[in-house]
RNA sequence: GGAGAGGUGUCUGAGUGGUUGAAAGAGCCAGUCUCGAAAACUGGAGUAGUCGCAAGGCUAUCGAGGGUUCGAAUCCCUCCCUCUCCGCCA
């Protein structure tokens, strides 16, 4: 969420970046509560000053034996009054917090103004997309074949989307992972395994919830969200925390396997592995100094990069429009690898930066040397990286004619194999 | 799951209705002393909201949320968390 004070100081700023990112235009409304809410501040506040100074007042008469029965009865008619002000005043709270938090993040200036996926900017294309003699087939095909993923027992089993990972495609998986760990913890992030269930403040804390709540599992018993992401426990680590400036930029590297209802997306990418409802990720999450943050969004991206120039695949960088950005990011990029069989373009990270917008709503700070006071920290993530699809990429880009898997040198040390046939 | 104990400022720790935003000690920052440091001494220091050009004032804050009261860290209720014992268990 925004500062309600930036709001009240630079309304017009705030109402246009809503423009730019197709959001309701709430700030008149958010104006106008804060009018009111001031106002009962005000008013509140001075009752409350003369009932502490009368109350004192109260105690020390009563020590000398004096009468308090007429000031006390006075003081009846403040204590109701004073009642009536903070009722309203939760009321008037309650429907600011409601307002505030349909205000989206404000775009960096850097970011193309657009409304449509189709104004996303391609900024940057890696490797050879690769040239065969033969046709290359989707992963679909291929893992049918080789016998390596279920999809059919995964749906018996818990339902479309929740395939089965069998023989050689597991370990592949766990060679990924353990991957995307080591090479993170080169670059300095903290390796963190995180819970994959939070409670509502913490779902809240990273705006899965109320904006992208039918996109979770819920386990309603116990009041439990599956998270759809590492990001919402990893960020929510330091929830309510205050960092020393100097101990900034925090770094980690969770994984996890994230959970997605994918309501509404029906239909659409379906097939395979391109869009399931359970998948492994591992996630980079940052919380940096205000004055770095763009900075640390540029090697977030280039330590996401490295992955997959490691693993040989070709890949192209998007940086997003406003208009397709998501509601809580000031800018961010798509990490887009080539799936040479679907002859498409699958998103396997996306890297953003939010600057305070998650760190207010999860209050957390740190405390700046040179003021003295404290400041919202900057947070930033991004995937490094969504499994399934890098899976689906190496099968298909690295397949053969007779429909073998060559597996990537660098991750051959973890397979304890280099084909899977 | 059952039975107990407890949650106070950076930490230790006092405080069971009336100058308690909160004793005391430690730690931290600044100053005095010193060639410098240590020690000692003096002073300062939470967070948030609100009013104010500012100085500063006011309000809230002793796990969270309600309640009782003229007045609550202190009494009552609900919830959360931690610890101990028992049970169950990967």
């Amino acid at each position: 969420m925004l500062d309600l004070k930036f709001i009240r100081e630079h309304a017009d700023i705030v109402k246009n970046g809503i423009k730019l990112k197709k959001a309701d235009d709430n700030i008149d409304a958010i104006l106008v509560l804060d009018q009111q809410r001031r106002t009962l501040i005000g008013e509140g506040e001075g009752l409350k000053a003369k009932r502490n100074e009368v109350s004192s007042k109260v105690g020390q008469m009563k020590k000398s034996g004096e009468d308090a029965g007429a000031v006390i009865e006075e003081m009846n008619a403040v204590k109701t009054r004073i009642q009536q002000i903070d009722d309203e005043l939760k009321i008037t709270d309650e429907k600011m917090e409601d307002l505030l938090l349909t205000v989206p993040n404000i775009p960096h200036p850097s970011v193309p103004v657009g409304t449509t996926p189709d104004d996303n900017k391609s900024i940057f294309e890696w490797g050879e997309k690769p040239q065969s003699d033969f046709v290359l087939k989707p992963h679909w095909d291929i893992t049918g074949k080789l016998g390596i993923i279920d999809f059919e027992r995964g749906s018996k089993v818990a339902g479309a989307g929740f395939p089965f990972y069998v023989g050689k495609a597991a370990t592949l998986q766990r060679a990924l992972i353990n991957f995307f760990l080591d090479q993170a913890s080169e670059r300095g992030y903290t390796e963190l395994q995180a819970p994959i269930v939070v409670n509502k403040e913490s779902a809240r804390g990273t705006g899965q919830i109320p904006d992208k709540e039918d996109m979770m599992y819920i386990a309603t018993r116990d009041d439990l969200y599956m998270i759809p992401t590492a990001e919402v426990p990893v960020t929510n680590f330091h929830r309510k925390e205050t960092f020393e400036e100097k101990d900034l930029p925090v770094k980690y590297a969770g994984y996890t396997p994230c959970f997605r209802r994918e309501a509404g997306s029906y239909g659409k990418d379906v097939r395979g592995l391109n869009r399931l409802h359970q998948f492994d990720k591992v996630e980079l999450v940052k919380f940096v100094h205000p004055s770095t943050s763009y900075d640390e969004l540029e090697t977030l991206r280039t330590d996401a990069e490295h992955l997959l120039q490691l693993l040989g695949l070709p890949y192209r960088v998007l940086l997003m429009c406003t208009g397709d950005m998501g509601f809580t990011q000031t800018k961010k990029y798509d990490l887009e690898v080539w799936a040479a069989g679907q002859q498409k373009w699958l998103e396997v990270s996306s890297c953003s930066n939010f600057e305070s917008f998650q760190a207010r709503r999860m209050n957390i700070k740190f405390k700046s040397r040179e003021t003295g006071k404290q400041e919202f920290v900057h947070t930033l993530n991004g995937s490094g990286l969504a499994l399934p699809r890098i899976v689906a990429a190496i099968i298909e880009n690295n397949q053969t004619p007779e429909g073998k898997v060559i597996v990537p040198k660098v991750l051959q040390q973890y397979t304890k194999f280099a084909v899977i046939e």
